[in-house]
DNA sequence: CCTGAATGCAACTGAAGGGTTGCATGTGTG
DNA sequence: CACACATGCAACCCTTCAGTTGCATTCAGG
């Protein structure tokens, strides 16, 4: 099922990746454009998309003569189930002693 | 709300950190019993357990000469609602895009 | 056709972060 | 009361990583 967490949770530790990653999550856009936006480089913004795209983030799209990316927000709901499961069980544990050393 | 969730992916990012979180949701401990289980200093394992407490995921608690760890499922649960909440943004944006395009 | 714009590759720098060791200091329990 | 054990603080190493700059290349379109 959904392959490792950590990769994506690095991926999404970083701010500025996580702000390119918001940016494109409202409309897709080429590395050249982003560059344009964000006060980085375009070769620092390429980079943070190779990272996001290796998560599962993010995926490109060739239009013309330029690689156009978009946010994949299904990436993230299989995170979000993942990681819902294990806070419940965690939770569901705490309980269990708690009930045991109190009962 | 949930406060700003890049710290919290930072934390969840590093695979020692993931782990270490994973066997607090298994029963709490101390960092020196962490130690004896792990195969890093006693010291790395405090400084992680520093990170995760900063991200919310961990609280600690005094019981006798020991502090005592424990994992906050409570808190992963916040941060999958929003992610949940934020991929499905994206993934209605996308399909608004994808309709206009074709239709 | 030819030029501007977009991409790709590579080397380099500086800072952040994971990990270690050593030491000083408390404090529970035998 | 003494000693073992748990914690805290600090300096230090080394690797990873964000970001930069420079250059080569490719290709869409006027």
């Amino acid at each position: 099922m959904s392959q490792a967490l950590a990769p994506v949770f690095a991926a999404l530790g970083d701010d500025t990746r996580w702000a390119l990653l918001a940016r494109l999550g409202e409309a897709p856009a080429s590395a050249s454009a982003l560059a344009r936006e964000f006060p980085i480089s375009r070769q620092a913004i390429v980079k943070h998309l190779d990272v996001l795209r290796a998560a599962g983030l993010v995926d490109s799209e060739q239009h013309g003569r330029e690689l156009v990316h978009r946010a994949l927000g299904g990436r993230l709901s299989d995170v979000a189930r993942e990681l819902e499961r294990v806070g419940q069980v965690w939770e569901a544990r705490l309980a269990r002693i708690k009930r045991l050393a109190e009962g």
